[in-house]
DNA sequence: TCATTTACTGAACTGTTGTTCATATTTTGT
DNA sequence: ACAAAATATGAACAACAGTTCAGTAAATGA
């Protein structure tokens, strides 16, 4: 009986059916079991971003989120989980700001920018930015396989915002996959450049990015406002939301093992 | 006596000044030498891009490149130093045909493009492009110090480029520095993605690349010719050339310990 | 208050990594 | 052909990774 209580409830939330796991979330020490595991993601992707995932080790994010590393285990399975689920979050952030662009009713040019800005955004955003969702490989088959899915499913997004664009004329006849790779590949690319120090804010960058990346698509360049009505960045610093605990709290039924 | 003579020519072509070194690269023995250093590069190089730094393992290499991992150290100092000379020959590649280009005698589009095509091919050859000058940590200070320099020369240069065409007025106003880094960010990532067995070529993605990035920075984009004067990709398949051979001989001198 | 669950930890375990060493095999110069 | 230099290797080493475990401290609920 003594042997066993360690790790209980880290079990619950991550190996057993979903339903378990998110009636576990009510109740206080659900919430702060869950809120521990925000905190550890949001420390761990920020290690992943900027030093790699393979250079950075148990210990280092233990140290980052004030955890002994032994106790990660009581909220993650294992390494490849924190990459896993760092990764999900981004992506879900993205595939969100391109759905609602995708409602929006206005010009393939202001919703490819605001799906250029949100996920600048979700890249950059110095405080809980997981860019870990660069990294693909050294997963688990079927984690891998689950978000390889996403992203596909949010670079086709993109690719038929852009071939939208070319049919009604408002773009220049291209080819939407290879330009919709130039322009993911901009933005992902920052990561391993932008420096929250330096001379320019995340914003600014997006704004600049975006004034490029879309005049190379659009048929009358000259008719690009510089300043689109679409808001500019607000609050870089952001903290988790709501859902993000509620989605955690349901990705259990991916773990494996 | 016998245990010193393992190792011995490594170490001086290694080690030593890079005068003798130099001079050890004429004769047989120096060729051969220098020549296995390069099979090892473009082995270590390969998997490196696909698979990461961290993530390839010294055995790995050995095997890719059909030796004994202990035998590595007869032409290396250690990882670190293959990796170095890995980004170091990527990177005098990109700066060579940056330098070319500067001294063509044609418009800044054209230019440019000749600098995409070339880091796109550079990057995403199958054979020898060593794509792990995309790489940076992980490195001994002074070697990391040297690659630094370079790249950000090579940078340098792609900026003025877009600012020189924008200065005449065939670019259109624009940060050059940002547009600079959207353009080496589109590149550089494509590596992640691009398939050589897959529907488009390097050749093409280049043109297409070039087209859609360079179009982005025309004043008047419509004056843009499609099928621009700089040849295409040629001969995707290419052998280190000597120059390389003997670059190599002599940068042993920013090796340390 | 007390018993039980939850949260946490130091130390150890296991596998892998880069690397070295003693030695064997091949090549070179004479 | 023979000694010396050069090239190559299997086996082992030390360091470090991710991970586990026995057990302690804290929180919870009655």
């Amino acid at each position: 009986m003594l042997a066993q209580c360690g790790r209980s409830f880290a079990a619950r939330g991550i190996q057993l059916s979903n339903n378990r796991a998110t009636s576990q979330s009510n109740g206080r020490v659900g919430r702060r079991y869950l809120a521990r595991r925000l905190e550890i993601l949001r420390a761990a992707g920020k290690q992943f971003r900027v030093s790699g995932f393979a250079e950075t080790g148990m210990r280092d994010i233990a140290a980052a989120a004030d955890l002994s590393p032994a106790n990660l285990y009581n909220y993650f399975q294992g390494k490849h989980e924190i990459l896993f689920f760092c990764q999900d979050v981004s992506l879900d952030r993205m595939i969100a700001a391109l759905e609602k662009a995708r409602r929006l009713r206005a010009s393939a040019a202001e919703k490819l920018r605001l799906v250029i800005v949100s996920h600048l955004r979700c890249v950059l955003d110095e405080v809980e930015g997981s860019a870990a969702h660069l990294l693909t490989s050294a997963l688990p088959p079927r984690l891998q396989r689950c978000l390889v899915v996403k992203r596909d499913r949010y670079e086709e997004g993109v690719r038929q915002l852009i071939a939208a664009g070319a049919r009604t004329g408002e773009f220049v006849p291209c080819d939407p996959a290879l330009a919709a790779r130039a322009v993911l590949g901009a933005l992902n690319w920052s990561v391993r450049w932008f420096n929250p120090d330096g001379a320019l804010t995340a914003a600014e960058v997006a704004e600049g990015f975006a004034d490029y990346l879309i005049r190379g698509l659009l048929a009358k360049p000259d008719s690009l406002r510089r300043h689109s009505p679409v808001r500019k960045l607000q609050s870089p610093i952001r903290k988790f939301l709501p859902q993000d605990v509620k989605r955690h709290a349901e990705a259990g039924r991916f773990s494996e093992r």
